[in-house]
DNA sequence: GTGAATATGTTATTTATTTTACATGTTGCT
DNA sequence: AGCAACATGTAAAATAAATAACATATTCAC
């Protein structure tokens, strides 16, 4: 990936930064004005020059002998990452996953937003979970073109998965967060963020296994 | 990652081979016999030769000219995944995520069983979610140990998911699965899996505005 | 049967990511 | 003021992963 000046962006650097983010925020409860790679690389078991290398890309300067000032250096992580200004998404699946993620505090923190959900189901239709509106699927395209919303996450079952995708694509939706446990196929100007429990667990049990 | 005969086995492999997997179960039911890479990689958007590399960490013999007999590849990708056999879990915070994760029908066939859940809240110490008891977490410990639980699931708060993580530790627990968007730390012989979304929304968005 | 087509499996190359090494710049102490 | 300590930033090396190239084997058509 290459950001807007042609510079490299790794996708494991741009996983990582909201951890800087979060451990940032503890030490600034702490008071501390400034802040080094390594107390950070020390808080998460990396090492300094990873940090420096990670929060290279997001346009910060550090002093020599001090470090960065933390606020300057999570104002930056935020720019970066975007969380100053506010990301708009529908969810289509209103289960026990969708409500989960409807109900999920910590998304206000980081500049993301979601605007309504939309479910085939009588009994979800209507229903509202953390002040968002279950709706009727039938009105996921309208509402999405005139909301120009841009970001589809899907919490169906793996059967509805597919088609939900199409759906999305179809109405004008960009980018896909997919938390069915299917891969999901889409053209291939639109970006998809695949969130798949069974491939997670397939690591850490195998993992568990040769230990 | 080495696998008992210090074959290579890379984490993206591992991840992809559930892909796989769900990629076959489907052929199966349209009955076919025989499967070539070709096939499951047009299937996934992948290439051919990243599919044959994968599979070849299972231990799969595949024919020239006709692929892999469908059934003998799910079966090897099931016995290398260890779905074949239960891995049981204790799953700590009762809260949204922890209710999906609970509901989760899909966890059964890949041999993964939630057997109980955990929490510190009164309202939610009795609870019953898809036949999982919800028990105060102060028998934590002495559960883990009496059933010999090796691997934990993190799905508390932000606040107190360092501190179940330690509890997890001090309890026998081998391999933790946090969903807490927080790194924990841990000793560097306890396995760790984060589900971080924020990492994983920080990448989505960024793509989205790079688009 | 013979050869073209196709799929596997292995080796080599390229690309991406992490890690190491080193040079530069500040601070703070004497 | 000068020097030691330490942190940044850049360039280079090492490692890991993805991709490409090639050789081998088997089926199917003629």
């Amino acid at each position: 990936m290459k950001d807007k000046n042609n510079n490299p962006i790794s996708e494991p650097s741009l996983r990582r930064l909201p951890h800087y983010h979060q451990v940032l925020k503890r030490l600034k409860n702490n008071g501390e004005k400034y802040i080094s790679c390594t107390q950070i690389a020390n808080e998460l078991n990396l090492i300094p020059i990873q940090v420096r290398k990670d929060l290279n890309i997001t346009g910060i300067k550090g002093s020599p002998k001090k470090g960065y000032i933390l606020t300057k250096l999570m104002t930056a992580i935020e720019k970066f990452l975007g969380w100053n200004f506010v990301n708009e998404a529908f969810i289509v699946g209103a289960g026990h996953l969708g409500q989960a993620l409807m109900g999920y505090e910590g998304f206000s923190n980081i500049g993301f937003n979601i605007v309504a959900a939309f479910d085939s189901s009588k009994k979800k239709i209507g229903l509202s979970i953390n002040n968002i509106k279950v709706l009727d699927i039938i009105n996921f395209y309208s509402l999405t073109k005139r909301m120009k919303i841009e970001i589809g996450i899907i919490t169906t079952p793996w059967e509805t998965a597919q088609d939900t995708a199409d759906l999305m694509v179809k109405s004008g939706i960009k980018a896909i967060w997919n938390f069915a446990p299917i891969k999901i196929i889409v053209p291939e100007n639109i970006i998809v963020q695949e969130e798949n429990l069974a491939a997670s667990l397939a690591v850490l049990t195998k993992k568990l296994e040769l230990m």
